[in-house]
DNA sequence: GCTGGTATTGAACGATCGTTCAAGTTATGA
DNA sequence: TCATAACTTGAACGATCGTTCAATACCAGC
């Protein structure tokens, strides 16, 4: 059923590839308006403003993230296996097909300061929850014998989330798959010993 | 002596702490204009536009990062130690006493776009400086036998980079220093084995 | 077919953006 | 002391920013 009421999915995911490429400050509502092909008063109308707009795509950033994870859980044999492919996925696949290597929460909280606090700490709420996320994996590769218990699943987690945000800023510095691809390899030889 | 002129340098300094804390379009010439004390007019005489006051606050911040890891190198007893203390000093230093706790070169890849090409790769190259000012302190770390040679220094200041990028991003997504020591002593935990 | 509410339109608002430049001020050398 | 060069000033420019709102178009229920 199409309707005359436009379509809030679809202007969520466009203004996201907005936001993601851009960043929050050098994207304007203009532009905004012309990928999503609505006025500005319909827009004000359903988001309020350009910063209620923008967390909207944060979340819906999020979401797909964690959408993403849970199908590269699914599609490989293993715990472990699926967190690496899920990096894999992230670092390179982000190269060419997203709107930015750079994860896009990762890039909000190096844009935004306290002058768009709510942004800000939306953005650091996300990224936690990533977080719990890839610790209830670690578990489950713990239970399975695939890593040790030496360490704690948090520990780790927050270890993955550094080399998840080290990979894809040095994905955007420099240009190599090849190079990019060893240091996910190192990483995940690490996580064994 | 003082002259009538405006102090270049330290124009350059303030400039940095702004474009530092805010991004370079969160960076008004307005906010520049008060905090250099200067017109817009001699501010344009100097550095011709917003984009040639950024790109040297980029060389000022890269010339002043090689400096401070240049003393902790030669404060400490040997170059993995140092680099030891650089990375700390980086990660859990810049949390209250610097603009912001990401380094100003992730900052700019990660805000910046083909937009400002120029400027975008402008602090790329700055950041394979530092990439090559680490190889340079792991060969000597290799010739003291401080580490093994089974990795070659590129491949391990590469590592490096993608910690430090990690870490401080990481550092400002949470609050806690504790957690980001534990992962700072992994790292080199790691480099040793 | 008419009516009442809901959604959309696009011109317009004041604010702020990066930048320019004629006028004014200061330092220099003869 | 005065002419000249060097530098600074601050008002002003056109463009664009996020946002508003009266006018218009649309559709459901009677």
């Amino acid at each position: 059923m199409t309707t005359v009421k436009h379509d809030r999915q679809d202007a969520v995911e466009k203004a996201t590839d907005l936001f993601w490429a851009n960043g929050f400050h050098a994207t304007s509502m203009r532009n905004i308006q012309q990928a999503v092909d609505m006025r500005p008063g319909s827009i004000y109308a359903s988001f309020g403003s350009k910063e209620g707009l923008f967390k909207e795509t944060l979340q819906h950033y999020a979401r797909a993230s964690q959408a993403r994870l849970n199908d590269c859980i699914a599609a490989s044999t293993s715990p472990l296996e699926g967190l690496k492919l899920f990096i894999r996925d992230s670092v390179i696949g982000s190269r060419t097909s997203a709107p930015s290597d750079i994860c896009m929460l990762v890039k909000t909280i190096a844009e935004l300061t306290n002058d768009n606090a709510e942004l800000l700490s939306e953005a650091k709420g996300l990224l936690q929850q990533v977080e719990v996320a890839f610790a209830a994996i670690l578990v489950q590769a713990q239970e399975q014998g695939e890593i040790n218990r030496a360490k704690t699943p948090e520990r780790m987690a927050r270890y993955l989330q550094v080399q998840l945000m080290g990979l894809r800023a040095y994905a955007r510095a420099n240009e190599g798959d090849a190079q990019v691809i060893e240091l996910i390899d190192d990483v995940f030889d690490s996580l064994h010993g």
